[in-house]
DNA sequence: GCCAATCCTTATGTATACGTTATCTGCCTT
DNA sequence: AAGGCAGATAACGTATACATAAGGATTGGC
């Protein structure tokens, strides 16, 4: 069934946090994933304001693919559209990170719920395992930035199992504001010995076919780790409330 | 078909089952409404296929605020945008609306523990209930397409009170899609004593504050009525191994 | 008679032009 | 001096024009 390929479409759950290449893509496309590269790299900071025609320049291009995906970015929450007052990009408070994660972790539950009822494949399981035997040797180390990019390619990985295309589509819209928030705690965090023994309780209770086990243990696992996150961020973000999203407000 | 304008931001969860009336917004969103509104009334059938050319044509508008309104659509599920083939209704499947489903309900449950842990006011509590009473006497009267109208109702005042915009958001992007299953069975459905019962449980731990009965009875009464939802279309979809979803596929 | 290649048609993607409206500024009035 | 109104500027929303490329059809060759 789905053997090979299988992970590493984590593209779907995990639109570039490098870009590709400038590959030859429609134009509304590159517009998309430039801004979206430069938004998640910080080279484009929270609150920078461009006007749609400065946008284009930058882009070299015409303000209609521009314009496009910036509505795309806006959708995501990544930019703020305001009429004749240009599109800026959003800066996470507090209150806009508990929001992000309260929906990306109810989606990741159950996109893991799902993975636990459909089984692993050797294969999968295999790859799954490598990960955390990688992330735990980092864990050692302490090499918390090359442990953070294996968190994340397990649960994308993960995630990328549940055979539910939509979930991974809505989870792949909100990856962008939980990786910004990611990026800035990422200094701050502690040795994830604690995480690392969760991944693996998750990865037996999905392996074992154990659908509530799994989702019980990463509903504990996402419960934790998010207010682990809060509570880093909150001594480096203005609470914030709701800042600015997107909708009315002016 | 839709009573009492219900009371207020239902728009977020509950983006018109009804055209509000063609109000003065800008053309992109006219297009959007009102494709939408004869996409989910059935006026533009699954399976239709129209040019940007024709719908343009059709909305009495140019291509650009119509494009930008079928990406729209397409993004929610409603539209299948392939091109130089043309903008086509989506039909759902069983696959696709089971999709559907187990995004919505994850979601759903989400919100109605965020509201247990938020608490009532009590004309809150009151609203809610007073949803019930009248769902129960249509329960009675055997008036199921009434009934159908409040429940939908119920959950989206419920999910308008959890206080999380953004998961108001993307639920309210998986509402049509679910909406025109809920439709699809609407004739089939059986008196819904049980989903009474259910509601009356759920908002009794809404009431008592009590997130984790409030989330179990959620997700019990979502657990069962998808799966009665689902056994109900089988009889009448094809299985459709996810249709014409967007992605890919040429 | 069937298959393939080329040409034509046309839908889309992108660029640009135009009109409307909002914001900002400056001046006038109170 | 302060506030309001009016006018100008320009950004956005929408319309349209243009170029590219894909699909289909027709014709010719095998």
């Amino acid at each position: 069934m789905k053997a090979g390929r299988a992970f590493r479409s984590n593209r779907a759950t995990r639109p570039h946090p490098v870009l590709p290449g400038s590959e030859d893509m429609p134009a509304r496309e590159r517009a998309y994933h430039d801004l979206r590269y430069r938004i998640l790299t910080g080279r484009l900071a929270p609150g920078t304001t461009l006007l749609e025609t400065e946008l284009a320049a930058l882009l070299s291009l015409s303000r209609t693919p521009v314009r496009e995906a910036a509505i795309k970015l806006a959708e995501e929450g990544l930019v703020n559209i305001r009429a004749r007052h240009g599109i800026t990009v959003c800066d996470l408070s507090l209150c806009d990170v508990a929001e992000v994660l309260d929906v990306f972790s109810a989606l990741e539950i159950r996109a893991v719920a799902l993975v636990a009822r459909r089984g692993l494949s050797h294969g999968e399981h295999n790859h799954l395992s490598g990960l955390l035997d990688r992330m735990e040797r980092y864990t050692a180390n302490g090499n918390i930035v090359r442990w953070s990019d294996l968190d994340d390619d397990f649960h994308s990985s993960m995630v990328s199992l549940c055979g539910n295309a939509r979930l991974q589509r809505t989870l792949g819209e909100y990856w962008g504001q939980q990786f910004r928030a990611r990026m800035l705690i990422l200094p701050l965090r502690p040795v994830p010995h604690q995480s690392d023994k969760e991944h693996r309780e998750i990865l037996a209770a999905v392996h074992a076919r154990d659908e509530e086990a799994a989702r019980h243990a990463h509903e504990r696992h996402r419960a934790r780790a998010d207010a682990q996150q809060l509570a880093l961020l909150k001594n480096h973000l203005p609470p914030g409330d709701s800042t600015d999203s997107q909708e009315d407000m002016r």
